[in-house]
DNA sequence: TTTCATTAGGACCAAAGAAGTCCCATACCT
DNA sequence: AGGTATGGGACTTCTTTGGTCCTAATGAAA
C-alpha cells in the first residue's frame, strides 16, 4: 500500500509552485529546478490542471500556477488528481466493471466504506501548506 | 491508492476463520467454501502464517486457525502481512534501496511520516471482529 | 500579423509488479 | 508405513506504471 511515484512528484511540484506567488512557472523551468524528467513533469502538470488544482496560462511567458491557496489543497486532493478517487477495495470503486456478484447485498461493503472514509479523512487533513515549511529548510 | 486483491482475499479468509471456533480449516476446504482459486488461497494462508496471524497444523485433519482473537487482528495487520509495512512514499520505506539522495536532511520526510501515521491509525482502528457481523448476513 | 514559446491531448513502449500455477520437500496423525 | 496437510520455492502470464514522443491549439509580444 503505497503512493505512486507520480503522486510523490506531484506533491513536490505543487509545493514548489506554492512559493511562486502567482507568477506562472513553465514545465521546462520546473523540470530543471527540481531535477525531474521533463516529459513526466509536463504530463503531471496537465493532470493537475484537469483536476483544477492548477491554472494554465498558454503562450509566451505562460506556465502554471496554483488555482487556490496551498492551505486549500490537501494531500487527498493530489492523490485523487493523479490516481483517481480513493477506493481501497474493488467493491467500493465505482469505476470497476466486473463487480463481485454479491455487491448489492454484501454487508462487508459497508465496513470497507468506513475504513475508506477514515483513510480519506486522514489524507485530507494534511495540506500543501503543512508540507511547505519543511521545504524551506531545503531550498530556502 | 488501493489494496491488492490478495489483501482483499486475505480479509475474507480471516473473517471466515473467525467463525471456525478453534477448529483448523484446510486450504482446500477454505478454497471450496469461499469459491477462491486453491493455489492462491494456499499462498495467502502461508503468508498469513508467517506473519503470525494464523497458526498452522500439519498432517491429517490439520489446517489453519487464528492465532489470536478476531478483535485483536486489525485491517492494518492484514495489510502489513500481505503487502509489507505501510510506507506511502519511497523515502519512508526502509526496504527501499535507492534513497532519494537528500533523504537525510529533507524536511518533507517528517511530514510524510505524519500522513503515514494517520493512515496507519485509521487502518488499525478497524478489526476483523468489526467486519464479521456483516458477514453473518451473507453466509449465516 | 507573424513568430515563437508554451500548453493540450493523444499514442506508444518498456520495465516492474501482481496474480495465479505448479512442484517437491517436510511434518503430523492414524 | 501411508495418506493428508502445510512449507517454500520457481515460474508464467497479465496488468499497471513510469516514461517518451509527436502533433495540434493557443496566446503574447515583436
Amino acid at each position: 500500500m503505497k503512493l505512486s511515484r507520480l503522486t510523490d512528484y506531484a506533491v513536490i511540484l505543487l509545493t514548489k509552485l506554492s512559493f511562486a506567488d502567482g507568477e506562472p512557472a513553465s514545465a521546462a523551468r520546473l523540470s530543471e529546478d527540481l531535477m525531474l524528467p521533463q516529459p513526466t513533469v509536463s504530463k503531471l502538470l496537465k493532470m493537475l490542471t484537469k483536476a483544477e488544482l492548477l491554472t494554465a496560462q498558454r503562450g509566451a511567458a505562460g506556465g502554471y500556477r496554483l488555482s487556490r491557496s496551498a492551505a486549500a489543497i490537501s494531500i487527498g486532493d493530489v492523490i485523487a488528481a493523479i490516481e483517481g478517487p480513493l477506493a481501497l477495495t474493488a467493491c467500493i470503486d465505482e469505476r470497476e466493471e466486473d463487480v463481485c456478484g454479491v455487491q448489492s447485498f454484501c454487508g462487508m461493503r459497508g465496513n470497507w466504506a468506513v475504513v475508506n472514509t477514515a483513510v480519506s479523512d486522514a489524507l485530507n487533513r494534511v495540506t500543501l501548506a503543512d508540507m511547505a515549511p519543511a521545504w524551506m529548510s531545503m531550498f530556502g
